[in-house]
Parts: structure tokens; sequence; C-alpha cells
DNA sequence: AGATTATAATGGTTAGACCAATACCATTGA
DNA sequence: TCAATGGTATTGGTCTAACCATTATAATCT
């Protein structure tokens, strides 16, 4: 019948005050908030407590501090990163594992790519072509330049993400690559000839996006996840006989 | 070529410690951190830094904490509430929209219901028929039962991720539904005709997992839940409109 | 002018006190 | 005996007042 009742602690209803006001966009990114002395006086709470309240807002990424003259907090634009925190603690907790994350990316790239299809302009080709000729230039000057092939491969994913027009499909798929770096990127295949075959699958779907096959893209996306997991698999494998011995 | 150091803040340091704890099983969830004032002993630090410490880890849900004798902080079971509130964040700063995070699902379902055929056994099977009996028990009681209808509605839909056995796809279609609930509940559609016709799609789906028949379950969930966003568009066109007025 | 130093503003930390909620226990009264 | 009442100790929540650490800017020196 009713809802519980809380009791509210101080500093929460600092956070709530403050949060709703940069949602309402009373507060903008990049705008700083008064000092916590002064904050004391405007809120009338304690220093202590008024500190709880901006950790909490500082966890949430909704300020960053700094400390010194002109520091303060300043209101952050709001981003991805604190999904993927969440997400990398539950990895982490081993909750979820290498190949649930592997599997969900499978999904979900071949989804964007469809959408991306649909939904790209003119200059979003023009863009995935650029990264893919910059892609070839790594790739050409060999060997040391390979993490740098991998960092545009790492590009062109995101600016398909960017391209299916859909924050939330972009912000998840920030939150996959985030981890698969965090936690993977011994895994990643650094071989001549596996880099070569990554750059023809992605030669592949710019040009199924640039004819507007929406299904191939997909589907040429998702095999190419698919060979890449299957790889870190065997990789991962192998690190674990070598540990266990 | 370096990575940049920071200056590590004392509760920091402390959140890092009992983190690192937690996630390597050091500290079972539900067991209890000491007392305020003994942490303070133990990491010699002061009460006020400690509770920043403290208001960081609630932050993150990791622990819980509660006044009073026997209170103080519990080390909960890794949810997914963390994402979930991340998410609610974007989209209460209208970086994404409704039609997003249904697009959005209208995927995430597909693959997911795609998973659950192949990986459900006998006992998920019958989870599901007891599931789909208990809605139409709901949906038979009239009027007065429709939310509860609505309710198990979406346990099938959250049953069916439990099967993919995936727990990112399981967090993220958790996620999906919170934010569903929190901010478009008021659009569900409350109607006899729809209702039923969603009941007759529900059945159609289990059939189709019982009859493993992956493709066909993926395809008949997508349109189910297609259907469904058309609708709430449609109310949520509705009274934009009439707002305007 | 350019380098150096002082100053003030700002967050970070500490210490000690008191308030508020709550589980547990002892007392009381039927 | 047992249920209701109230006390008490424990624990988190808040406050005050001070000092430390960092940093941008202004003042000073060479």
């Amino acid at each position: 019948m009713f809802q519980e009742v809380r009791q509210n602690r101080v500093f929460q209803d600092v956070v709530a005050q403050v949060e709703e006001a940069i949602l309402q966009g009373r507060l903008k990114a990049g705008s700083r908030l008064p000092a916590e002395r002064e904050l004391v006086e405007i809120f009338k709470a304690s220093r202590g407590t008024l500190r709880e309240a901006l950790r909490v807002l500082e966890q949430k990424g909704l300020i960053d501090i700094k400390t010194g003259v002109k520091g303060g907090a300043v209101v952050k634009d709001l981003t991805t990163r604190q999904v993927s925190e969440s997400l990398a603690l539950l990895i982490r907790s081993q909750k979820a594992s290498l190949r649930d994350l592997a599997e969900f990316r499978e999904g979900v790239e071949g989804m964007v790519a469809g959408l991306a299809v649909e939904r790209a302009n003119q200059q979003d080709v023009r863009q995935l072509k650029s990264l893919l000729k910059e892609a070839k230039a790594h790739l050409d000057a060999g060997t040391e330049r390979w993490d740098a092939f991998i960092q545009t491969d790492n590009q062109i994913h995101m600016a398909l993400a960017r391209m299916a027009r859909n924050p939330i499909y972009e912000s998840v798929m920030q939150t996959v690559y985030d981890n698969i770096n965090r936690y993977f990127d011994r895994f990643l295949p650094r071989k001549e000839d596996i880099l070569k075959e990554n750059y023809r699958d992605l030669c592949d779907v710019i040009k199924a996006v640039e004819e507007r096959q929406a299904s191939k893209a997909s589907r040429l996306v998702q095999g190419h996840v698919y060979k890449f997991n299957r790889l870190m698999e065997k990789r991962a494998r192998k690190e674990k006989v070598l540990q266990k011995k």
C-alpha cells in the first residue's frame, strides 16, 4: 500500500539537489561549483557532510575535482565511463568471463553494423574510408606500428557504432571495448597474417556499408568478431596451460 | 610512453584495498566490515576520511550501510543495479531517448531469445510454461490484475535472459527493464485486446523455445518487442501533444 | 624581462565531540 | 510465566575547528 519511508541522510539531499541541477541543465558541463566552504553556507551542512556528497557525485561521474586555486568541482560532460566501470566490476568479480564478453560483443556489433548501414551518410562513408587508409598505412609500416593498426581497427568499430545513431549502442560498445582493452590486451593477436586478414575483413565490411547492404554488413562484422574471439580464446587457453605448469 | 601519476588521496587507497578484498573473495557477500571507529585504527586514517571511502564503496554498489547496533557496512552481492543507474543517468540527461532504448531492447532481446533456445534445458522450459500459465490466470482475472500480468510478462522476458546463460546479457536486459519501468511505465498499454495479443505472442515464443527453433524464437521476440515499441511510441506522442495544449 | 618567492584560495586530512537509530537486555506488571 | 516497557550500549550521522598540501597569481628580486 505505502512506500517504505527512508530517512534521508543530509549528504543524500545535497547529492540529489546538485544532480537534479545538472540533469536539468541548470548546471552546465564545464561550469564550476562553489568552493566547499561556500557550499557549507549554501546548504547549511558541515564540510565533512558536504564532502561526502561530493564523493558520491564524483563517483557517479558527474563532477571532477581539482585542488589548488581555481580548483574545485567542475561539472563533467556525461560519458559512458561509469557504465564501463560497473561492467568492469562484473568481470573482475568473475561473475562474467572473457567468453561472455566476447559473445555479447558478437551480437551487439552485428546489430550495430546493420543499423550503421541504414543510417550512414556520405560523410560517414568518407570517414570510414579514411580510417581504412590509415589502417593500411600502419599495416604496411611493419611490426612497430601494429599497435597503431589495432587502435585504428578499434576506431573503425567505434565509428560504426556512432553511425548507428543510437547513444545506447554507442555507450555499450565503448564499454565493451574499454573492458576488452583493459583485461584482454595481452591476448590480442599480433601476427602479420592475422592482421592482414583482419584488414581484408574491414575492407569487405566497409564495402558493404558503401553499397548499403545492411544484412551483409551485419553478417560480415559478426563473422569478423567471431573469428577474433576464437583466436583470443585459443591464446587464453594456451596461457592458462602455461600457468598451470 | 608513461602513465600519468596521480596523487592518491587517502580515501582512494582505502577504497582500493577494500574493493580488492571483495573482488578477490577475501571479503564475501554478507560479511560485515569492522565498525568505523575500528577501521580508523586499522587504516590509521581519520573517521571523516574513512567515511568518504565508505561513501564511494556504497556508491559503487559494493557495500550496504545500516545504522544502529549490529549495523555497519555489509558486503553486497554484486548486482546490476549500478549499471542500471548509469544508464538511467544517460536517459535522464536526454543523451538517450525512449526510442533509443526501445531500439536497443529490440536488438538485445532478439539475440537473447536465440541463445536461450540453444541453451534452455527441460527445467527451463517447464519454468516458462509455468509462468505462461500464471500470465493467463492474471489475464482471465480481469482488469484488476493487469499489472500483475505485465509483471509476469517481464518475468518471462527475464527468464529467457537467464537461459541465455550469459551474465552480461542478463545484466543488460535487467538494466533495460529497470529503465523502461522507471521512466515509461505510464505509456504501458493497458487494454484487453493488446494484452491478449501480447499473451498470444508469448505462447508462440515459448512454443518455439520448446521446439528448439532458435531463429524463429529470435524473430518472434523481435517482432513482439517491435509491436510493443510502436504502441509505446504512439502513446508517448499523444501525451506530448496533450502536454503542448 | 625573466626568474624567484610570497600569498591566498582551494581541496585533503585530522581530532574530538555530540546526535540518532537500533538491537539487546532488564525490569515491570498482568 | 510472559508480554510490554524502557534503559543501555553500539553503531552510523553530523558538526566544529583546526591544520596540511597543492596550485594560480601577484609581488619581488636580479
